[in-house]
DNA sequence: GTTGTTCAGTATCGAACGGTACAGAAATCG
DNA sequence: CGATTTCTGTACCGTTCGATACTGAACAAC
C-alpha cells in the first residue's frame, strides 16, 4: 500500500547491480562466477545480495531475464520485419553484431551461461576452441582443394564455407545437448545443405 | 630400454580408465566433473589417477585427444569423400548421428567440455535451454504466419526453418565466444541466407 | 630369502565455495 | 527524544574441491 519506506533505505540501486551481475555471468558462466566475483562487481556485500535477490540461482534467473529484455531486444525487433527473408536476415545480422560488441562480453549469455570460465578453466576453453579450429582448418583445406579441382566454383571462399559448416555442426551440438532428437538435427542439415554452391550430387 | 616392469604391476588398464573419464567429462564438463566422479567411474583411487595421468587437466587433455581419435573418426572419413558436396553432407549427417547416439552422452565433448553440469547446474542448463527454445518458438510462429501470407512457399516447414536459423545463431555464438571476429560471423550469415526459400529481397 | 621398486588405499591437507548469524549504523514513526 | 525497522559489514559456518603424505601390499631382480 504505502510507498513509504520504513527503515534504513537501501544504499545501492538494484537494477544497476543486476546489470553488473549480467556482465559477470555472461563472461564467466553460472558456476564460474563466484559470489565474491559477483558482489565485488555489483559493489555490494554478500548479505545485501542475499537480501535483495534471495540466492545465487535467483540472481542468475533475474540476470537472464534482464539480458533477454535489454540485450536481445534486436530479436523482437527483427520479428517485426515485413517479409520472412527480412526477418531472418535482420535477426542474424543483428545477432552477429550483438555477439561481437566491443563493449560487452563475446558470445551469448543464453549459450555460455552454462559455461564455467572461472579461474583455471580459461585455459580449458582456449584448448577446446583450438581443437575445434583444427577441424575447421582441415575442412577448409579439403574444400580449397575442391576449388582447385573445379569441384566448387572458382570464386568460392573455402575458409568461409568451412566455417559455415562448423557453425551448423556446433549449433546442432548445442541443440543436441539440450535434448533435441536426431530427426530435428537432420532436418536442420537438410536446410543447411541448400546453402552450398552448385548443390546436387556432384561430379557431374 | 627393457620392457620389463620392475615393481608391482598396475591393477587397472589405463586406456579403459581413460574411456570412462571421457564419458564423465562429456556428460558433465570439465569443472562439473569432480575427481570423485572421475575416479569412481574409472574404478580407481585418487592417487592412482594422479600417478597415471598427472593431474585433472592432463587427464582432460588426454580424454579430448582420445575423443577426437575415437568418437570423431567420422569427420576424417568424411574428408575422403570424392566431392565437396559429399564431404559436407557426409560430415553433417554423421555429425548429427554422433551427437544423438543413444549409448553416449548427447552433444559434443569439444563444445560442452567447457560446461559445468555437475550438481545444481543441471537446472541451470535446462533453464537456459528453455530460454533459447522460447525464442525459437517465437520465430517459428512468425515464419508460420509468413507461410500463411504466401511470403514463404506453402510446403515450408516453419518450425524446421526456425530451428535452422537458431542453429546458425548458436553456432555463431560458440565461434564468437572463441574469439571469432565480427566479419567472420557475417560471412557465415551470407552463406546461411542462401539456404532460405525464395531468397532475394522479397515481397515482390 | 632378501632387497628394491612400484602400486593401492586411507586419511588428510589448505583453499575456495555458497550461505548466514550477529552486531552496529541509518532511516522513519510515535 | 526513544522505539522500531531495515540495511551494512565482519566474521564465520559446513561442505566440497583438487591434490598429497604416508603406510602396506605385491611383484621382479639378485
Amino acid at each position: 500500500m504505502s510507498t513509504v519506506v520504513r527503515g534504513r533505505p537501501r544504499g545501492f540501486d538494484a537494477d544497476t547491480a543486476l546489470d553488473r551481475a549480467v556482465e559477470v555471468f555472461w563472461r564467466q558462466g553460472y558456476e564460474g562466477a563466484s559470489l565474491s566475483d559477483l558482489t565485488e562487481a555489483m559493489g555490494i556485500n554478500r548479505p545485501s545480495m542475499y537480501a535483495a535477490f534471495g540466492n545465487k540461482e535467483e540472481l542468475f534467473r533475474r540476470a537472464v531475464a534482464r539480458y533477454a529484455e535489454a540485450d536481445m531486444a534486436y530479436a523482437r525487433a527483427a520479428l517485426a520485419q515485413p517479409t520472412a527473408y527480412a526477418v531472418v536476415e535482420t535477426f542474424l545480422r543483428a545477432n552477429a553484431d550483438a555477439l561481437t560488441r566491443p563493449d560487452r562480453p563475446s558470445g551469448c549469455l543464453s549459450v555460455q551461461g552454462g559455461l564455467a570460465e572461472g579461474g583455471d578453466s580459461g585455459r580449458i576453453a582456449s584448448f577446446l576452441a583450438e581443437s575445434r579450429l583444427a577441424g575447421e582448418r582441415e575442412l577448409a583445406n579439403r574444400l580449397s582443394r575442391a576449388v582447385a579441382e573445379g569441384d566448387l566454383p572458382t570464386d568460392t571462399d573455402a575458409a568461409a564455407l568451412a566455417r559455415y559448416v562448423m557453425v551448423v555442426s556446433e549449433g546442432n551440438a548445442v541443440h543436441a545437448a539440450a535434448g533435441a532428437p536426431r530427426s530435428a538435427l537432420h532436418a536442420t542439415v537438410d536446410i543447411a545443405l541448400r546453402a552450398l554452391p552448385v548443390g546436387g550430387e556432384g561430379t557431374e
